[in-house]
DNA sequence: CAAACATATGAGACGGAAAT
DNA sequence: ATTTCCGTCTCATATGTTTG
């Protein structure tokens, strides 16, 4: 819908996106809303886990919330809560109580809700959403191991010859409204292109290829000896010993 | 993990080739 | 069979902050 909008007005710069969404989408359809996590639940089609309650302390942020931000127009959120935590630690005891009193019936209440959410539930869906979980930290695992072996410099599998050949045409790009367009284009002159051109990209490549060959393998061993086993190719690493295969 | 949300980072789509 | 590499765009998720 807001992709729509953003195709008619023919441009889209982020900021102007996200205020559009913002303004256009109600609280609970904004995906950053925590109470909306349950897109989760929607994408497998599975009723939603109740939600847990509020915290007093996060009862009192949504309270003074309002008056915070006219206070403080221009502080970060992440600094109102500061601030709010700061209020809350000398809050009026009266308030505190209320809310905490507050907070432990939602608790009994949600703890009823949760036991009957669990019993209401069939074994398929069950084991849908526990699938879903495991694939979720499998990637959740997989960006991790990805974020780290950014960090610690692995090198960059190098370009295919055709990748080469993509990226040289790339001043072509903005003769396509569309960037599939473009690919489909360049994929085209690829089948036909001239095969002196082509065979120096591939040996170019293969080249590449070679050394980043040499440097991984060098790394991988570096990775080995400072105890990052995790983002080594597990072909790189040394079969396991029999030692600790018996243990 | 419940809330807020701006901002930063990530991933999927799309093509083909080639390493794993 | 799956993943990775590039480009761009779009949409999704992580981050930062706090308490219970």
């Amino acid at each position: 819908m807001q992709g729509n909008l953003v195709l008619k007005l023919g441009f889209s710069p982020s900021h102007i996106q996200l205020s559009l969404r913002q303004r256009l989408l109600p609280l609970c359809a904004q995906q950053k809303c925590a109470a909306h996590k349950q897109s989760f639940y929607d994408k497998l089609n599975v009723p939603a886990k109740p939600k847990k309650p509020m915290s007093p302390f996060f009862m009192f942020m949504a309270q003074i919330r309002p008056t915070l931000n006219k206070e403080y127009p221009d502080k970060k959120i992440t600094e109102l809560v500061k601030i709010g935590a700061e209020r809350w630690t000398n809050v009026d005891s009266k308030l505190r109580d209320k809310l905490t009193q507050q907070y432990k019936e939602e608790v009994i209440n949600y703890n009823k809700l949760k036991t009957e959410y669990e019993s209401k539930l069939s074994p398929e869906d069950k084991e849908k959403i526990k699938r879903a979980e495991l694939h979720s930290l499998d990637l959740k695992e997989q960006r991790k191991t990805k974020q780290k072996s950014k960090e610690l410099g692995k090198p960059k599998r190098p370009l295919t010859a055709f990748m080469k050949y993509l990226t040289s045409r790339v001043s072509e790009r903005n003769k396509y409204t569309e960037h599939k367009e473009w690919i489909k284009s360049v994929s085209q002159e690829w089948k036909t292109l001239n095969p002196q051109v082509k065979a120096k990209l591939e040996t170019e490549s293969k080249q590449d290829f070679e050394s980043w060959n040499h440097e991984l393998k060098k790394w991988e061993e570096k990775m080995i000896k400072e105890g990052n086993v995790d983002v080594v190719r597990s072909s790189s690493l040394p079969p396991l010993s029999k030692t600790k295969l018996k243990q």
